[in-house]
DNA sequence: ATAATATGGTGAT
DNA sequence: TCACCCTATTATC
């Protein structure tokens, strides 16, 4: 499941497979029939990311897909499975084979779709051509909380619930304070840390916020269970100094912090 | 076998 | 703030 790294991930992936190859394209499931035809026989130009949006750019055409929270890519090797029931997308070029089930979004958009998202959205933090200014200027004027602000698309583009609990741990702040109340440094801070970590993310192709000199391995190398400071950790004691974590709502979703670590 | 849960987002109220 | 959409995996009976 997809924050900002994985969609940046499979871009390259994506591109490393397919960039320049005409594909095959069909929709197993039959919800996005027309567009899998009209796709069909396309060269992929490029895919790029931007914050939680994948764009496939073919050749007459650009496809703009959102996993949401279920949405998968999968890939195989040339020859595939038969697609089960639920495949809205094969991509099938010579030697692989991609399937995409279970998307928010996957239909064909026109330039001006286009511009209306990349509009929309915040900085990326995964991008060269990121202005982390607009999102330190949002954070220094918003009530929000900043557990809040930082999953806002519009604030910042590519955290999700994970990364937004970490950040939180990792800059030593309380997420139910607002965000206006943090100083610049602080909000400039959570901007540093999401770059690294997204990178790292997109890099290991897995959220692994845990410091590896803690846990002794490579930071590839943590195991499951060890790789985040608070996320899902209520009642489990700080890895930094064995209070109990907290878990609370922000935004309609959960979010979990040291009590000690990141007081209000 | 069935229920609960999940790294997300939209649109109505 | 809430209901709802999308699917797969894990937990509970």
């Amino acid at each position: 499941m997809p924050e900002g790294h994985t969609i940046h991930r499979l871009a390259r992936d994506l591109n490393r497979d397919f960039r320049g190859v005409s594909l095959t394209t069909t929709s197993p499931q039959g919800r996005f029939d027309d567009g899998a035809y009209e796709l069909d026989g396309q060269k992929l130009v490029r895919a790029e990311a931007l914050g939680k949006h994948l764009f496939l750019n073919f050749s007459f055409a650009q496809v703009h897909i959102h996993l949401g929270l279920f949405g998968k890519f999968r890939r195989q090797k040339a020859p595939a499975d038969p697609p089960g029931e639920n495949k809205r997308l094969r991509l099938a070029g010579p030697e692989v084979v991609w399937d995409l089930s279970g998307p928010t979004v996957c239909a064909i958009i026109n330039p001006e779709e286009f511009d209306a998202i990349a509009k929309r959205i915040g900085p990326d933090p995964l991008r060269k051509d990121a202005d982390p200014t607009r999102f330190v200027a949002r954070a220094a004027k918003s009530p929000t909380p900043i557990g809040g602000l930082l999953l806002n698309q519009a604030a910042i583009a590519g955290v999700g619930n994970v990364y937004r609990a970490e950040f939180c741990f990792l800059a030593g702040v309380n997420p139910l304070t607002p965000a206006k109340k943090l100083a610049d440094e602080t909000a400039q801070q959570l901007w540093d840390l999401s770059v690294d970590h997204l990178t790292e993310g997109v890099r290991l192709n897995r959220i692994v916020t845990r410091d590896p000199d803690e846990v002794g391995v490579a930071r590839g190398r943590i195991k499951k269970g060890d790789r985040l400071y608070v996320y899902k950790r209520a009642g489990q004691p700080c890895r930094r100094c064995q209070t109990p974590i907290k878990r609370d709502e922000i935004a309609n979703r959960k979010i979990w912090f040291c009590p000690s670590c990141q007081p209000a």
